[in-house]
This record gives C-alpha cells, sequence and structure tokens, in this order.
DNA sequence: AGATACTTGACTATTTTAGTCGGGTTTATA
DNA sequence: TATAAACCCGACTAAAATAGTCAAGTATCT
C-alpha cells in the first residue's frame, strides 16, 4: 500500500506554491528546482489542478501559478482526487451494491475495507493546505 | 494509493480460516473455492504466512493450514507484514535521519506523510483477526 | 499404491508508474 | 516587434510492480 508520487509531489508542489504565494505568480520552473521534481511532470500535474480549479494560471513572462482559493479551504482530498490519486482498497465495484465478485453476497471482508477507506480518507479531509504550511514555519522556527 | 491483492486475499483467506478453524485443518483448495482466489497465489501466500508462524501446516490428506496463535492475537499489522505489504508514504530513505533527496533538510511534507503513515498503521494495530471474525458472524445473523 | 495436500522456485503477461519528448500558444518587456 | 519566459497539450516509453501461472516435487492419510 503506497503513496504515488504523483499525489505526493502535488502536495510539495502546492505547499511550496502556498509559501511564495504572495503578489506574484509562481512558475513551475522555481518550484521543479526547489522541490527536485521534474519540470515536465510538474506540468502534468498542474494540468490537473487547473481542471479542478485548485489553482489559476498566468501565461506569459514572469507567469506562473496563484492559488485559486484560500489555503485553508483546500483539503488533501482535494489535491488527491485533482491528480487521481484515489484511495482504493476493494476491487469490488460499486455499482452492485450488493455483492462482490459476482457472487450475490458481500466478501468477507467487505466492511473491513470501506471502513480503512473512510479512515484514510477522514485524515485526508482534515488537513489543509494551510495546515501544512503553518507545519513547516513552526518548524523553522 | 492502494491495497494490493495479495494483502487483500491474505487477510480474506484468514478470516476464513478462522470461521472454519475447529478441529480439522482447512486446506488451501476450499479457501480457493470459496473465496474465488486462485490456488497457485494462494500458496505463494500461505508460504509467507507460515514463515511468520501466523498460521501451520499439516501435509498430507486431509492436511491442510490452521492458526497457530488465537485469532484475538492476529492482528492486521502482522498479516500486511507477512505477505510485504508495507506502508510506504514517503520516498526519502530512513537511514539518513534528517534530509530528504540528498538535501540537507526534511522535504516540506516529510511530517505529513510520517502522520499518514502511523495514522494508517494505527488502524491496523487495532484490528484483531478475531475482531473481522465476529463483525462477520453479526452480520450474517 | 494412490490421492490429497503442502512446498518450492522459476517464469511471464499485464498494468501502472514515472516520467520524457516535441511541438505548440501567450504575454511581458527590452 | 522580437525574444524569451512561461504555460499548454498529447503522444510516447522504460522500468517496476502486480498478479498470477506452471512444473516438479515431498509428505501423509487411507
Amino acid at each position: 500500500m503506497k503513496l504515488t508520487s504523483k499525489g505526493r509531489y502535488a502536495v510539495m508542489a502546492l505547499v511550496d506554491l502556498a509559501k511564495f504565494n504572495n503578489i506574484n505568480p509562481v512558475s513551475l520552473r522555481d518550484i521543479s528546482l526547489r522541490q527536485g521534481i521534474s519540470l515536465d511532470y510538474l506540468e502534468q500535474i498542474f494540468a490537473k489542478l487547473r481542471k479542478k480549479e485548485i489553482v489559476q494560471s498566468v501565461r506569459g513572462t514572469q507567469g506562473g501559478y496563484i492559488l485559486n482559493k484560500k489555503a485553508k479551504e483546500i483539503k488533501l482530498t482535494n489535491i488527491f482526487e485533482a491528480v487521481d490519486e484515489k484511495v482504493k482498497t476493494v476491487q469490488c465495484k460499486k455499482e452492485s451494491k450488493k455483492g462482490c465478485n459476482g457472487k450475490p453476497v458481500k466478501c468477507l471482508t467487505h466492511n473491513l475495507w470501506d471502513e480503512l477507506e473512510s479512515h484514510i480518507n477522514n485524515f485526508f479531509n482534515k488537513k489543509s493546505l494551510d495546515d501544512l504550511v503553518k507545519d513547516n514555519e513552526e518548524k523553522s522556527v
């Protein structure tokens, strides 16, 4: 069970962005250099973040990205959703309501995985980008 | 972020085993049929569970596997560990104590991932095989 | 002896991940 | 108005992980 780097990078990049998000947009190039993430990969990630209206882009020289909402209002859940980092514990399709794997009954452990999923999502729902930035400032004080 | 089927199968199989674990050993063939998991794959999984002394094997006809501990004492953590289903949120190596990715400082989100890891592991530590079997019995009553 | 079941190790197809690459378009500024 | 910095977009791909399969055993009950 692991977090993919797409999700990890997205969060890292957004924390970076939030820290430097004063008046001027922040360029991906800067984030790339500071965080050590490939520029091309960052572009893919930000395309998704933009589609989900988490960031806004500013084109042209001196352009870059800015947050589209307050850092407090951006939860980890939103970020992960945007980059398709879903929490997936069960294989069984949701549609079939009852029953897993073609069987008429839920598999023995179905409830467990549902519970686990909620447990994790719960964590992601509580944490906002703002929390992360603050944690970070404290650390460096 | 997803659970692999090795981990999922291991837990499913053990719940099945725990349910039928009265006097006689339970054969993988039965588990395979009941849970719809490939026999060959189950064998791989049980080899690992045996090495970690979670189950005991009984060879020969009428053989199979039995739990090596009380269901109450087998936590999900133990099961996942046995089948190499680790919870991995960070890339950064543990050895280097301070610093991630060769840099002298921890990455912006290091604490976050550590926290997430604990959060998940906490869940796994609380749940025992016995809990799962009981949940299941309640459901079918 | 034969059937059932565990044991072991090698092999492999498929999928996912983590990018790269090559071409754009937009816009500030010199 | 030329140029460079930045975003924008889609296709491609190497490597790793996953989810198995397959083959050839060994042990033990009946």
